[in-house]
DNA sequence: GTCTATATGTTGATAGAC
DNA sequence: GTCTATCAACATATAGAC
C-alpha cells in the first residue's frame, strides 16, 4: 500500500508492476494479489487513502486561521517536493482516460473535494479581511491548486525548486 | 508521428504501444520500427516536433503586443483543452524519472524553452507598462505555465472547464 | 518501405499445495 | 496468508523475404 503509493507518485500508475510491490518486500506477486484482487483495487485503495488523508488533516487544521490552512495545504507539496514526488493526482491525471473506472470516479471525487476545500478556506479568509481577491473563490483556489500540482511536475522536469517561488507568489498574491 | 503525439497526449507514455500506431494506419509494427528504432526514438521524436512548433510559433508571434503574445500563449493550451487533451508536458512530466534518458533531455530543455519566452514576455509587457506584478519574471512565468499545465489535467478530472477560468484569472492579474 | 515470422521478455492474474 | 507453478496476453524488437 505504502509502496504503490510511492510507485505511482513516483512514475504512475502503468509505470510500475506487481514485481516492484513484492520484490521489495521479498515476498512472491501472488501474495499481492491475494490482499488486492486486480492492479485496479490496489490503485483505488491508493486513492482512496490519501482522501482519507487529506481529510483528516483538514479535520486537524479546523481550528487554524484560513491563513494558516492555506501554509498548512502548500506544505503538503513541499514534502512531496522534499521526496521527489509528484502529488497523486499529478501522477494520475494525465492518464485519467486509460484508467479503470473505478479509479477515475474516486479521483474525480478526491478532486472535488479538494477544491471545495480549498475554495472555502479562501472564501473564509476574504471575509475575515485576511485575503484579496476580485474572481471567484472557486477560481481562485483553482489557480492555486494547478499552480501547486504542475509546480511538482515541473520540479523534476527542470531540477529547480519551482514549488517553493510559486507557493510563495501565490499566497503573496492574495493577502490583503 | 502524429498518431503517437495524440496518443501520448491523451494518456502518457507507457500507455500506448506499437499497435495502437500500426492498427489505424492499418500497417505492421515493424513498418513503425523502421521509421523509429525504438520507442525510445518515437517518443523523441514527438518531443522535438512539439518543442519546434513551438519555436517556429513564438518566431510568427515575434511582431505582437506582449499581452497578445502571452493571449496566443494561453490559447494553445485552449485548443488542447477542446480535443480532450492534456500538454506534452503534462503527459510526460509526471513519468520522467521512467523516461529513457534521451527522452529526460529533451523534455528539460523543452521546459527551459517555454519558461525562458513566457518569462521574456512579461519582462517585455512590464517595461512596456501593460503588465503590472511584483514579483520576479521568471517566477510568475512558472505560476502562469504550471497553472494552465495542471488545469488541462483537472479539465479532464473533474469534467469542468477549468482552463477557461484560470487563463482569464492568470491574465487579468498582471494586466497593469 | 512494408511484409511475415519469430524471438524474448514482462505483464496481470489464477489454481492449488502448504 | 504465502507459496510454487503456470497461464495467456501483450510488449518491444529483430531477421530476412519481397
Amino acid at each position: 500500500m505504502y509502496l504503490a503509493d510511492q510507485l505511482i507518485r513516483a512514475s504512475g500508475y502503468h509505470s510500475f508492476s506487481y514485481a516492484d510491490i513484492s520484490k521489495p518486500l521479498e515476498v512472491k506477486n501472488a501474495a499481492i494479489h491475494y490482499h488486492f484482487a486486480t492492479k485496479a483495487d490496489l490503485g483505488l485503495a491508493v486513492i482512496n487513502q490519501t482522501r482519507n488523508n487529506f481529510l483528516i488533516q483538514i479535520e486537524e487544521w479546523a481550528e487554524l486561521s484560513p491563513l494558516e490552512q492555506l501554509q498548512a495545504f502548500v506544505n503538503l507539496y513541499m514534502d512531496i517536493s522534499q521526496n521527489n514526488l509528484v502529488c497523486f493526482m499529478g501522477a494520475l491525471g494525465p492518464a485519467y482516460t486509460s484508467l479503470p473506472d473505478i479509479m477515475k470516479e474516486a479521483l474525480t471525487q478526491a478532486s472535488d473535494e479538494i477544491r471545495a476545500w480549498v475554495s472555502s478556506v479562501l472564501s473564509k479568509g476574504k471575509a475575515d479581511g485576511i485575503f484579496s481577491f476580485q474572481n471567484a473563490s472557486q477560481d481562485q483556489a483553482d489557480v492555486i491548486i494547478t499552480s501547486l500540482l504542475a509546480s511538482l511536475i515541473l520540479n523534476r522536469v527542470t531540477g529547480e525548486a519551482i514549488v517553493q517561488s510559486t507557493s510563495q507568489l501565490l499566497i503573496n498574491n492574495i493577502l490583503a
